[in-house]
DNA sequence: CTGTTAGCGCTTTCAT
DNA sequence: ATGAAAGCGCTAACAG
């Protein structure tokens, strides 16, 4: 039984000539089983094995206009907050035959236009944005292409199309707003240089009613720059009592920076961060954090270009998935 | 709020029109400007703006069989190993306009199999494994489908086209001679069950010259299996001295889980990781480990492919970029 | 340097 | 339930 090695690619057409029936046929044996005959059916599927065909997607796609295909734009894949939600992204789109191409904006407006350029080129049948889609041009560009868009991982009021996420203003908020329950006063804020970050830091020093401390790292965030921030804050303000960190990687580095300092924590400094990272609930002390649900965002904003895709309308194109405070030993 | 939405989509044609010449002229106007003159050549481009034409990628791929697309397979995306290769190769390939569609295979050789016939089906001009293609089905698909491929992150002797990466078993006799050079008897492995880390395992045990304490972690590993694992092996060992673990993120959570109960590092307990993670060099103690070359790989793989594209034959198909171990403070 | 002629492999009409 | 025709939007060939 050793298949015929065959140099020039099996189409359709040979297909439908092994199984004695028309290119339409079998066509529609494969792609729309409960319209063909059951022995039809049969024999075409039989000449798929015997042939070894492999059918051509971007031939298909073409005419249909559906490419099976769903861009994924991240600011780096070495981004690990967003993460979960491109790996749920990938395998709730899998399911359902459709695969995920990837892009990178490296936080660069120029490089996101250039990026959503190539990927409308490829005709996708939807786009997923991690955060806002910052360039005007593009935005109009993507609304003009009729492609369903979801931004992830933050809201507005006006998005290209659809967006699901939460407020990252209220994030930091309610972790300032836990800080002054505890009555600390000389706070600090570590954190990443990105639009988000500094939103989350803008809504920290608006509930504590005062600019703070701030120490500003360049992304992508580490375990190292996070304990370059804790030096930098404790520079600017000796006796520093709590630090909000933009991301549980920064926090753990702030946490090992302090314990090499012999600082204790929470008792002589406390330390929040954000993303609820895998590592969060068993560090020693484990990190009080902000979760969110990424996973959900990846998954919801699949269903949302899925469902876009059958032709539904979305009963919600604007979706607030929220936060939770999770408080642990860092702060406790 | 619509914006004037252009309902037909504009192709070359419309373009061609505009700059008043033929077709084809448009089109050799932007994918070969060398060959038209310079007057034409801007009348086209202005007629592109004016018209807001975005090429139709799929339409000219059906034709000229390059999809200008590369097919990235990875187990699953939340394993950190591989994010330098799959950033490195994606924005290798984005420099020469080749897009990065991502598959996911769980480790599962169904799946596997499954993901690799959906990507032949979108004729990529590449693909890159993470891992060896494990299915023997696929590999022969694969070699069929006459589509270059890189496994990357290991070696073998027969690959199925190109293959970049290093030997386990040499990375695990490696860390066994290391750990040997310093006296310890009392050791163990902390590892995941994949086949790459269970080949290391083996290299170690090879070296080792006996049968050692093990506990297998399911993947992907985290800080909680590490501290799990560290459990686990002082059971079964409770004089434990050392423990070479299959990935840097295991071991911060061995050590974490040594610090928790009071054990110094590396007085009573030394440990290796595997990976040399970006946190590695800036815990406390900072974590001895095995150094490769991520980005490497994938900037190999993805010049592999390129090349390949172009019509060279590779120099050299199959590529060992070795290892490096690092001593540092959690076994110094 | 530019244009004409043919398709790439498949799926949508429309017919039977 | 099946088939024939007609392209999807673009580019490789060959002309001129």
């Amino acid at each position: 039984m050793n298949a015929p090695i065959s140099l020039k690619t099996v189409t359709l057409h040979d297909v439908a000539k092994a199984a004695g029936v028309s290119l339409i046929t079998a066509s529609r044996a494969l792609s729309n089983p409960g319209v063909v005959s059951e022995k039809t059916r049969a024999r075409v599927q039989q000449a798929v094995e015997a042939t070894g065909y492999i059918p051509n997607l971007l031939a298909g796609g073409l005419k249909s206009k559906r490419s099976l295909m769903v861009a994924g734009i991240v600011p780096a894949l070495s981004v690990s907050q967003f993460l979960p939600t491109l790996e749920a992204l990938s395998t709730a789109l899998a399911a359902e035959g459709y695969q995920l191409i990837l892009g990178q904006t490296a936080y660069d407006p120029d490089r996101e236009e250039a990026v959503l350029n190539t990927m409308i080129s490829r005709q996708p049948d939807g786009i997923v944005m991690t955060g806002l889609v910052q360039s005007p041009r593009a935005q109009e560009r993507l609304r003009r292409s009729g492609i369903p868009v979801v931004e992830t991982w933050d809201l507005s009021d006006r998005p290209v199309d659809m967006v699901v996420g939460f407020s990252h203003l209220k994030v930091g908020g309610a972790v300032a707003g836990y800080f002054l329950s505890k009555g600390w006063q000389k706070v600090g804020v570590a954190t990443g240089g990105d639009s988000r970050a500094m939103q989350r830091r803008e809504g920290f020093v608006a509930t504590m009613g005062r600019e703070v401390p701030t120490a500003v790292v360049p992304a992508p965030s580490s375990l190292a720059l996070g304990r370059r921030a804790l030096a930098e804050l404790l520079e600017k303000e000796p006796g520093l009592k709590a630090v909000c960190c933009s991301s549980d990687t920064l926090a753990s580095g702030v946490l090992v920076e302090a314990l090499a300092r012999g600082l204790r924590i929470p008792q002589d400094l406390a330390v929040c961060g954000f993303g609820d990272a895998d590592f969060s609930a068993h560090t020693v002390p484990s990190i009080t954090t902000v979760h969110v649900d990424g996973p959900g965002i990846g998954t919801l904003a699949a269903r949302m270009i899925l469902a876009r895709c059958r032709g539904e309308r979305p009963a919600q194109p604007i979706v607030d998935l929220g936060f939770r405070l999770v408080e642990r030993a860092s702060t406790a």
